[in-house]
DNA sequence: TTGAAAGCGCTAACAT
DNA sequence: ATGTTAGCGCTTTCAA
């Protein structure tokens, strides 16, 4: 037992037989004596000893390890999805690398020739807002990793996605809203160049759609900051035909018009209900506590890594598939009025 | 050019030499021809040849992986946290291999084994709740594998360790709470087996002291989550020396608190001043917005990173530091009021 | 200027 | 039942 940690060698040298008998003892092969066994996994428990996993990469080839790049951390969404991948990889035997673009394409570049270089098994990546090139990932298709894209998906590259389906989500809750009795609905919306900002809206535009309401395009309004809704909105509450529900891109951004609308004297849910979309915890800490579209973020991590597992294990060349994690619109008091105008 | 990535000795073979001599040229070697470097470099980039780090780490005995074990993912405060850890590490040359305990110890002690045994260089750790005993932490040691203990700390390990200074900015807030005219502070409190809401009682009894005002006992509430809050402060609000001021043990039960407060008619601040201490972007949706005790999660990260980088880099024997990451008080409109009784 | 050989820790095919 | 050998990809003497 020299300096580091206890090697398979040292435990042969001590107990005067070979490495291989150590290795095969270890893993309980048939032909090693009984007392063998056990005088090695004594010593081997006793001395503490961990199969380096380096040494049975470079052996066998696989590192088993699963290479994550995200957008940032800090993001209560991300975070979630982090969560999910970290659990099931470790509950199927994988550790998990990971690398923050922070938003940057050179970042995002960078990673993937580093998780390339640790030679881990497979990637999973949600693009940064700043990748608009996309050769760095047919660099990882070419050295024949599995690579699958989470939440924000690269549609170029043919390969395994898991996506939320955003639209659904918003199409459910502003059919919620209409169905509460609301009529004139604001859409407090994302920057369009956003896939989720784009597909929120069209689900705001196929619920009025399906359930024949005619949409007002002044009711869509290019909102999703708290600081934005803080201008924006009391303008809205002004207007005429005074707004009988919002549906927000996100959670600060209702949060933030259920106060405005809250200090204008109105009241949630009596006289406007209020739907958002999720980001946390926020929908407890509000009064009335906010409706809101749940994204399972948590799901979609664990998502991620079976397809990815799955083609590491099971079959390389199967068709590629892209999963779809439901939405679902958790109903709280911000939406439910017992006073229903109809 | 086999199956997986290029390797050395692709290269060696293609071009007629020895992988040895591409090893050099590959490092600049003074040895090597210049002919010979350029082809070699060139076929190098041509197939996009990456050095495998499994192969360097079991050469060198250096992973240049830093592992890292936190209770959990999704939480604002450790998400921020381990963002200051990977960017860092990233760019000091680390890569970072992590683990969930999801505060349980029997998964904090599989995350250990599992770190050691991927040979990472160093360990960051922030404990579990459910962790009591610590002798995995000694085997680490016993390992010879520098250990950084952040925010939840173990006391019981002599080892390098970031805290933040939690009593300091609860006394900072609480001062200010009193400088600003508030002579009846409620301090809704976390549970006292947790060091955190352990410091921050203490530095609630700090100002006070410090600043000479008596406290009352039954101005110190356990209570911090937002249905704790529903129940409690209503009935404080009704107490005859209503309390003018509330210090919230975390953002969620200030913000439930504000609120409560306001749907009891009175006036946030100029009824009732109003200090959380955070816990992510929560502050800035409440109306008003919310003072609180800003903690430096992302520094914190850096910090430990940069603590363990030291030990491993510079000087493996140097003594144990802790170091203390500074809160800061971000006052915004719950703790600001004009017409100040005093 | 280049190459051969050994070794990092481990496994597996092939002796003995 | 146990040992020997080779090799995973790379670096590093040492030899040519």
């Amino acid at each position: 037992m020299n300096k580091g940690q206890v090697t398979i060698t040292d435990i042969a040298r001590e107990l005067g037989i070979s490495p291989s008998t150590v290795s095969k003892a270890l893993h309980g092969h048939p032909d090693i004596s009984v007392s063998t066994k056990v005088a090695v996994r004594d010593l081997a428990e006793k001395w503490n000893y961990k199969p380096d996993q380096i040494a049975l990469s470079l052996q066998s080839g696989l590192s088993k390890i699963i290479g994550v790049i995200v957008p940032e951390i800090v993001h209560y969404f991300f975070s979630t999805v982090i969560s999910g991948i970290e659990d099931l990889a470790h509950d199927s035997g994988y550790h998990v690398m990971f690398c923050q673009s922070n938003e940057s394409y050179e970042r995002e570049v960078k990673s993937v020739n580093t998780l390339l270089s640790c030679r881990v098994d497979g990637i999973l990546v949600s693009l940064s807002k700043g990748t608009h090139e996309f050769d760095h990932f047919n660099k990882i298709r070419r050295n024949g990793i599995p690579l699958v894209f989470f939440d924000r998906i690269c549609c170029e590259i043919e390969t395994d996605r898991v996506v939320v389906d955003d639209e659904a989500g918003a199409c459910e809750a502003v059919k919620h809203l209409i169905n509460s009795g609301c009529r004139n609905i604001v859409h407090l919306s994302g920057p369009q160049y956003l896939q989720i900002g784009k597909n929120r809206k069209e689900g705001y535009l196929r619920a009025h759609d399906e359930l024949n309401l005619p949409v007002d395009n002044n009711n869509i309004i290019r909102c999703d900051t708290p600081e934005e809704t803080r201008l924006v909105v009391p303008e809205l509450l002004k207007r005429a035909n005074r707004p009988d529900g919002f549906f927000a891109v996100n959670d600060l951004t209702a949060a933030a018009a259920m106060s405005v609308i809250k200090e204008s004297g109105l009241r949630v849910p009596e006289d406007i209900l209020l739907v958002g979309f999720t980001s946390g915890m926020i929908s407890d800490i509000t009064s009335p506590t906010l409706s809101s579209v749940e994204q399972h973020g948590y799901q979609m991590g664990r998502e991620a890594v079976r397809l990815l597992i799955d083609r590491l294990e099971k079959n390389r060349e199967s068709p590629y598939q892209t999963v779809v994690i439901k939405t679902e619109l958790v109903v709280k008091e911000s939406s439910v009025c017992c006073n229903n105008k109809y």
